[in-house]
DNA sequence: AAGGTGACTAACA
DNA sequence: ATGTTAGCCACCT
């Protein structure tokens, strides 16, 4: 049985490039729809992980709420953007459009 | 070893 | 409408 630390990895693994998903959503992917702060728990050690597209990885209203000094918030919003994403600067915090960039997972 | 914390979210008062 | 509370699971002290 894989962990639920692998099941996460691997749901944010398949986040197709120029889309995002939120915490929430990769936790209900791994089995734990209420674990959306496990997530993010999660991430904050893994970023050492390459294959890990995290930057596609954010909160529910679209925000870019990472806390990371080596992976600041511009550096996901530039990587986004490289992919297509469109982001938006609201004060000191990134935007992002869920209504048009969210992941959708069915089929 | 045990308890607290966190890149969150949804439900209530 | 805004503020608080509970639930989740792995890592850190």
């Amino acid at each position: 049985m894989r962990s639920f630390e692998e099941r996460v990895i691997d749901a944010i693994k398949q986040i197709p490039t120029g889309k995002v998903a939120t915490y929430g959503q990769i936790a209900g992917l791994a089995g734990s729809p209420r674990a959306a702060i496990t997530v993010g728990g999660i991430l904050r050690r893994q970023t050492q992980n390459k294959d890990l597209p995290w930057q596609r990885v954010i909160s529910r209203e679209g925000r870019i709420s990472i806390v990371n000094m080596e992976f600041p918030p511009e550096l996901q919003a530039e990587l986004l953007k490289a992919e297509g994403v469109a982001v938006a600067l609201r004060g000191s915090a990134y935007f992002i459009d869920l209504q048009k960039y969210r992941w959708c997972v069915e089929i």
